[in-house]
DNA sequence: TTGTAGGCGTTATCAG
DNA sequence: CTGATAACGCCTACAA
């Protein structure tokens, strides 16, 4: 059995009571006694026991972090700058792979939103109906990478970064783009599929190639790179990297030049994006900075662990407005300028374009 | 306030051991009670308080995962299985990321050691020392990816992944052999080493040349490359994929060609692997079930929440044989036959090479 | 088969 | 500033 508080109040000779204080608020107690409290306990290796506190008091100091894939290297970079931050601030994370489904998501939140002070929902799966559900729990949930009514949420500008790709590309003058899309359902994938039309919509002469949605792992861009090459476009957006480089694994397999023939463009900016040849052109996004950025948007919305007092009525202040992180392009060597037109007499028509 | 046993049992007119009963011990209470209560209890949506139920039994239902970098894949691999098992078994798992230090490890485990059932600690970068005191701590500890005496463990076959690395090189041709290494103090580093050294021995004709330690890193592998190139090797092994993939990046934009040049291969069969030109020849580690039967391992051995009981001087039983799981080789692009002999002059000394 | 009662280790609430 | 004392929610002898 380990040494408990009363082992150390006795053996420092005070109540039970001062031994707490003199550990939790020092404040309270004459500054003897707190020392030898201190002493006391530091000699027997005292160790609360997070049980017991959490029991009256109602907090965990562990926070929950869901994700839909781990292996994920937007996932994992998220969920390393979570831990980080948590530590910093005395918490612990419980991690959760939700194996990007909405359901097991769901019922995560629910197993674990119990057990833990607050919960960092990362690119949630779920549909809105469940994200309510999940909202009215007593857990303080935050949303990372999606906007919801009435939830805290820290993202990314997900229309601007597509506006800087599409900006890039169309000054190397490409004017037809293709976007191999995220996952049905996608919150950002709306949000980018979005911004894409409109940076399209203001810039004369581009057209836009939907590809549709694509699973948002390195075989989806295998999958669908045989569509862009098909579709005539002479550039594509990819909804992230693992997309992007699927893609360029597959066009170059088929002998399809990057960026000569292709332009490719990735979206994270994920460590992988720079182990390829050619190094992918991508939407760098601030992930370490998204997972702590998160951490304390939860710790600072949170009502403090309400649980106890939730029934007095009180409802949670108004979610804050989402944090919004900006993004910026980072240019490798997947983009270029787009193929000339293939043959003179084909050429010839193009008389009035620039030279 | 959430919703109690008490309320339960009030609600379903027992008592409420009765109710207690009810839900973790059917069989001690009469069917249509049973279901009574069960039926009440999901209706009022009771959640049984985890503190509460900790505070009693000594049971937390958490597992700890401390790991030297939740973005390298080995780990984010690792830690999905982990997360899967313990998912399965309803445990949920704390994850911790060291940052690669051995100080801030033997933190973790015993801040979070503390408040969890078990630990598992994967590639430790602790000393044994620290090890033996983290084993001293009354937390069931299971090592992955490391032996030592007295703890369990779940390791791969490190030496035998070398061997097939080396057998196959040698087989394509390759006589002089670079090697770059782990992290200084990397225990699977020294068993691919030894690995090395054996299997080389036991083929006549064959060198090693030893480049030292590298970062576990792209970067590390970067770095190293030009070393590759200086030491007159025709192939080179690292310690693992993300090192083998910055080699395979600082050569080719050397203009050294791969594998026409220098072979290289890899180790852990990363994800990463497959993502680049020439795709990496590499050792495949079952990094999935190396979390799964890490899980398995620790909850079997674990001597069931002894905390309470430790008192008695029952000292748990030895530490079980470590588990190893094997590995296999994954020849891709990056090993060819090595370059033949520069110039003729030189060739003509090799009359007595076969044709 | 069921109910009663005690206590797990801590903190909060009072009185002193 | 300090010390009793009462919870917190649950489990588990023990008694009925």
């Amino acid at each position: 059995m380990s040494v408990t508080l009363q082992d150390v109040a006795r053996e420092a000779g005070v109540s039970p009571a001062t031994a707490s204080r003199a550990l939790n608020a020092p404040e309270l107690v004459a500054p003897a006694r707190r020392e030898h409290v201190r002493q006391v306990a530091a000699q027997l290796g005292y160790r609360p026991n997070r049980a017991a506190r959490e029991l009256i008091t109602g907090r965990t100091g562990n926070l929950c972090l869901v994700v839909p894939d781990l292996e994920n290297p937007f996932f994992a970079a998220v969920a390393k700058g979570v831990q980080a931050r948590a530590r910093a601030l005395g918490l612990a994370v419980v991690v959760a792979d939700s194996e990007e489904d909405g359901h097991l998501e769901s019922e995560l939140v629910g197993r674990l939103g119990a057990q833990v002070d607050g919960v960092v929902l990362c690119s949630p799966r779920m549909t809105d109906e469940a994200l309510d559900e999940a909202l009215a729990r007593d857990v303080p949930l935050l949303l990372v990478n999606r906007e919801h009514h009435g939830a805290a949420s820290v993202v990314i500008d997900n229309a601007d970064g597509v506006r800087q790709a599409v900006a890039h590309l169309y000054a190397l003058g490409h004017r037809r783009l293709a976007y191999a899309g995220g996952p049905a359902g996608s919150w950002s994938d709306a949000r980018r599929r979005e911004g894409l039309h409109r940076a399209a919509a203001s810039l004369p002469g581009t057209e836009v190639v939907d590809l549709g949605h694509v699973a948002p792992v390195f075989d989806g861009g295998v999958a669908v790179a045989d569509l862009v090459v098909a579709s005539g476009a002479t550039a594509v957006l990819a909804h992230n990297d693992l997309v992007a480089l699927g893609i360029l694994n597959r066009l170059t397999s088929r002998g399809v030049r990057v960026p000569d023939d292709v332009s490719v463009v990735g979206y994270d900016d994920s460590p992988a994006a720079t182990l390829v040849a050619p190094a992918l052109t991508t939407v760098r996004v601030p992930l370490a900075r998204l997972g702590r950025d998160a951490v304390d948007a939860l710790v600072n919305h949170a009502p403090r662990a309400a649980r106890r007092r939730a029934a007095s009525g009180v409802t949670d202040a108004e979610a804050p407005a989402p944090v919004r992180l900006p993004v910026e392009l980072v240019v490798r060597d997947s983009t270029g300028v787009p193929p000339a037109p293939p043959t003179a007499p084909i050429a010839s028509t193009a008389g009035d374009l620039p030279a």
